[in-house]
DNA sequence: TCTTGATCTCAAGTTAACTTGAGAAATTAT
DNA sequence: ATAATTTCTCAAGTTAACTTGAGATCAAGA
């Protein structure tokens, strides 16, 4: 702790509460999730409120949901100023849904898989896995340039 | 397609018939995912049951799995032999299990961050949405070259 | 004051999962 | 037999999400 409560907080502060590595924090600076100020020296003082901006990031990264998604949420919210609980309340029952969404089509995909065990298809075109709409179920992974919107 | 389907499937027919880019496919190729013949010309001849394997592999990847995770599941099935049925549900069913692990993870990180809008908690320390043991429930997005093990 | 230790900036490297491009053979269609 | 496709190989580019390294400056303790 820098102890000096009077600037803010220190990225080596955000580091040691949050565990992201502070490479990681001013990386997230570049992509607008956060915006801390400066000292006179430069430095960058970060707000408490920070922090949960930050808890918030990790949460839905370790959701499946990708930093420009993210980004798009808490672009929402006040910048600096400190996050209301009214805030916080908004952009967590937006991600609720998500999640709901994608544990939707996690059960769903899990019971087709389940039935094409079963069916021994070969075909493709008649697979229930390889229906577009399961396609939307759940993006997972890389650089998938075609059908990679924002769902 | 080929017309001549005395020597196996050609890697466009392949394409055609999954929807995987051509260029997809030879990078699975270099992936250990499938490992195609070659015919007297040297272009590459594909087995019906290939059809499966990548049918798999695009499931796998829409759950959220790595090329690298589903590498290890399909290096348990015999190489260019077809798949019985007997394989594919041997598979299948560890997939299932990981499936209802996922689930299980996204489940709780939910209600988790239902609790933490109620808590108004800035303390990450003891946070609900930062125990450990929540880490591990759900590995999402990128390099993440500490902790991120394979699960 | 001086010496570590923390930060700063900026460029470049890394992993995953592919794509794009170039130049050259093999296949297929006419 | 030709032209038009398809494939082949191999190198290099792309996106996401960060990390690593270099050289310089700021801050804090003995």
């Amino acid at each position: 702790m820098t102890g000096k409560p009077s600037q803010g907080l220190s990225i080596g502060d955000l580091s040691a509460r949050t565990g992201l590595a502070v490479s990681a924090i001013r990386f997230y600076e570049t992509h607008g999730i956060v915006a801390p100020l400066r000292n006179a020296g430069g430095h960058r003082r970060y707000a408490r409120s920070d922090l949960r901006r930050l808890s918030f990031v990790m949460a839905a990264q370790a959701l499946g949901f990708s930093l420009r998604e993210i980004a798009v949420h808490l672009a929402d919210l006040p910048a600096h100023k400190a996050l209301s609980k009214a805030d916080w309340a908004r952009i967590s029952a937006t991600f609720r849904t998500k999640i709901d969404a994608r544990i939707t089509g996690l059960t769903q995909l899990r019971d087709k898989l389940d039935g094409c065990i079963g069916c021994g298809c070969l075909s493709l075109t008649q697979c229930h896995l390889y229906n577009p709409d399961d396609q939307a179920a759940a993006q997972g992974a890389g650089p998938r340039y075609l059908q990679t919107q924002q769902g």
